[in-house]
DNA sequence: AAATCTTACGGGTGACGTAACGATC
DNA sequence: GATCGTTACGTCACCCGTAAGATTT
């Protein structure tokens, strides 16, 4: 399992359409296809119901949603935390490379 | 950055050792020590202390160690739910491979 | 037929291991 | 000098892109 698996899941739930999404996420749509389908691999489970042309999340896959929600929003913070307060501290030491906004 | 990688963080934390970390880990000390260099650039901080033979967290080394304990906590608890949930729905089909524990 | 998603396949990046070095007790 | 951590370097897996195929409207 992988963090920028766990970030295309949330785009392609918000947008519900492989095109879309792959393009705001900056990859190709098989990428993305590919990385869901692995991603559901690894849970055992359909997290999107393809039918048709509509793309859906299953009642699994909202439940994994909150959740994934939830875990990267916090992470997200506390690594916007730590970078602000290195920064505030001035600890950039010589040589090491401010870190650029993800 | 990387899920597996924060689980080496959280692991070296807990143990305060490059060495007995990288054995439960199952992986070698100098892959640690880059995982863990390459997590500290990626914030712009140092996360830990080296002194002589010890390895302990610095302050925002703990904070950040606060955010990812309960980010990967929501997260794995998210994940075991839907795989449980998968199992017990019999929603495995044929040709899915029941996927192994981790 | 046009648009969307999936499958197949090839390439490049990066994570890990081995080896060598540096440092501390 | 023995143990621990870092740096250097090569290899292999894996993620992504391109191309082709399947499916629905």
């Amino acid at each position: 399992m992988n963090l920028i698996h766990l970030r295309y899941f949330v785009e392609l739930s918000r947008t519900g359409s492989y095109t879309q999404a792959a393009r705001r996420l900056c990859i190709t749509q098989p990428s993305l296809s590919h990385a869901m389908a692995q991603l559901e691999e690894e849970l055992g489970t359909e997290l999107f119901r393809r039918q048709g042309r509509t793309t859906a999340l299953t009642p699994l896959g909202e439940q994994f949603l909150t959740s994934v929600h939830q875990s990267l929003d916090i992470l997200d913070r506390g690594i916007e935390e730590v970078r602000q307060a290195a920064r505030g501290a001035g600890l950039l030491r010589i040589g090491m490379v401010r870190p650029l906004a993800v």
